[in-house]
DNA sequence: GCAAATTGCGCAATCGGTTGTTCCTTTTAC
DNA sequence: GTAAAAGGAACAACCGATTGCGCAATTTGC
């Protein structure tokens, strides 16, 4: 009865409207500089701590300032000098269950930094190939610099941003020339990952991998050739099924790996090991026991899964905030390194026993 | 070798370093102005075409701007007509991974409508219940309206907004007073999955759900417990287990169903309902056959579940939508509906069969 | 004690647009 | 044919900050 009452009332409420009244007393530089009986250079000059001010007013004006809570007008600032504060921020908009959280991730770091030195964050999503939205904020001149997270091999966004001239830094690796890169060592990781299970007695790998038209996963396959083949005789076969991108293709991999005897799967992100660990649990194939699995960024979607698996893990925060100072200091002039690589971590779990 | 021969090629670069010359010739209105000989005034004039102008001099003014790409400088625009053409997008930064695909389809709608008004988004994460990041972009007027996902029902960032005087919509709903809320029908929805499940013979059910805090929990809870009302003394008995945040509790409540011979179990997100089969299949009960269970979202999480799942599944992107466009009719003005339900999808599947 | 150097502060230009007002020209009305 | 109305374009103020430059007052140097 009370829910009922509940519900009716919520019907009526339903059909009030409301609408805007404005009012907006917004203090002005002018209202500060008027209030203190001073000129507004030398209330620009207190906050900003530039040009010559004598420590008396500059305590008066700060005062005032807090006192009545005046904010200077962001916009009317960047327009005097040329500057937007804010950044973009290119992330995939049909990104999966892997990418999601990692670039949510990513985000925290370069939303730390960013605030730091006063600037936003304005999303631009790339849905398929389409880079209008980027192109928008770019042409608009409504960021000083962007990030763009997860690259394609042939990625029009970085292709866009480099001949823009508008300043950007990408998470990841990039295939453009001469463009400043934040990203992972995978090949490093691959190779230890390879010669660990190596070391462990697994003589015949395979990699199931995603696109490789996206530049990470083309990394994470170099790395694991190369691992392989440092390796060199002691492993006596190695498989490689790159490009899945369907649930099927992942389970026509899986089959054809228990067929030839592979000990050790290898996916290149959660997603497929999903597929795969599905697969193996369908086929009732024993983790370890019959078949050892690996993964990256030992991220939540595996958590319920037993064995749990093994990952090479990034600090995808790391990477923001690496990533935000480095676009700031290229931003403001400085000399930067044009690759970084950062670590990475081996967590070795039950599914490679 | 070939491989090695790129590693060492990449290692070298790693260490060149860059930096940014800057040039930047754009053009301005002035610019423009003088090079077809006529005011800037005119030139604002054929662009927004307000005010009087002749249509000759309109076209010559527009294929000057089409032929040397002039674009207006959105800061100065700004400026002139306090806006800063940006709405601000607050989400969650802690969301789990149902949470997160849906906001980011959410987000596709308000990016959408968004464009199509010449406004950008920027972003603001709330931590925990930190919502520094909201205040920033409030205070610093870096948005003219704000568009807030994922409410609490004590929802500090909800109460600044109201206080602060910055229009705002809630996607999801308040309980905050006179707010503008954007919601789906998630009272009818509940009682709509009730009767049917209960014309299909079901007798008795469960609720398991996550945190009473988040507004949207709430409804759900009491729009399952309104349902059964309906169904009145046909229903033997219901159980509620809220406020579920981690896989044990999850775990634990499901252990309870069994016991007290539950024939379905309703989860309040996809989340939970993974966990809850989980530990059926850990527990070898079979779904439909022991126990029938739905759960919220429909989302990609539950894909690789057989059976697969029934579902109350909704819009995001026609949620964003139409957020968005309500945020933009308020702050033109425009009388909005205080509070707007929109629809839902039932999507019955093999769980309850 | 006087010139030079330093300090403190304000004027006014500037960033790149918008818009109310004015002024001149053309069209309309009767 | 003349007054009124409408049309077209420019002037200049304005949005709210920053900053180069100039001027007066104070401090320093010898």
């Amino acid at each position: 009865m009370a829910q009922e009452e509940k519900n009716t009332t919520d019907s009526a409420l339903e059909n009030i409207t409301v609408h805007l009244e404005k009012e907006q007393n917004k203090i002005t530089i002018d209202d500060v500089a008027e209030a203190l009986g001073v000129s507004k250079t030398t209330v620009s000059r207190a906050i900003s701590g530039k040009g010559r001010i004598s420590e008396g007013t500059r305590q008066r004006v700060m005062e005032y300032i807090k006192r009545y809570h005046y904010r200077p007008n962001v916009v009317a600032k960047g327009l005097a000098n040329s500057k937007t504060y804010n950044i973009g921020w290119v992330i995939p908009g049909d990104s999966g269950l892997t990418d999601l959280p990692f670039f949510q991730r990513c985000m925290i770091g370069v939303s730390e930094v960013a605030m730091a030195e006063d600037y936003d964050i304005l999303i631009s999503m790339v849905f398929e190939r389409d880079i209008s939205q980027l192109k928008r904020i770019v042409k608009n001149r409504k960021v000083d610099g962007v990030i763009v997270g997860r690259t394609l091999v042939k990625d029009e966004g970085v292709s866009y941003l480099k001949e823009s001239g508008m300043p950007f830094v990408v998470i990841g690796s990039s295939m453009v020339e001469d463009v400043i890169q934040i990203d992972n060592d995978h090949i490093n990781a691959c190779r230890e990952l390879t010669s660990i299970l190596r070391i462990k007695g697994i003589k015949s790998f395979a990699l199931i991998g995603g696109g490789m038209n996206q530049v990470v996963n083309q990394t994470r396959y170099q790395g694991f050739e190369l691992g392989l083949q440092e390796q060199g005789a002691a492993v006596s076969q190695s498989r490689v099924y790159m490009d899945c991108e369907s649930e099927q293709s992942v389970e026509h991999a899986v089959e054809e790996c228990i067929r030839g005897k592979v000990e050790c799967i290898v996916c290149t992100d959660d997603k497929i090991c999903q597929y795969v660990l599905n697969k193996l649990a369908q086929d009732g194939i024993d983790i370890p026991g019959q078949v050892k699995v690996a993964s990256f960024y030992n991220s939540a979607i595996l958590d319920n899964y037993h064995p749990s698996i093994t990952s090479l893990q990034y600090d995808p925060k790391e990477l923001g905030t690496v990533a935000c100072k480095t676009l700031f200091d290229y931003i403001s002039g400085k000399e930067v390194q044009r690759k970084r690589l950062l670590g990475y971590e081996m967590i070795l779990k039950g599914s490679t026993q």
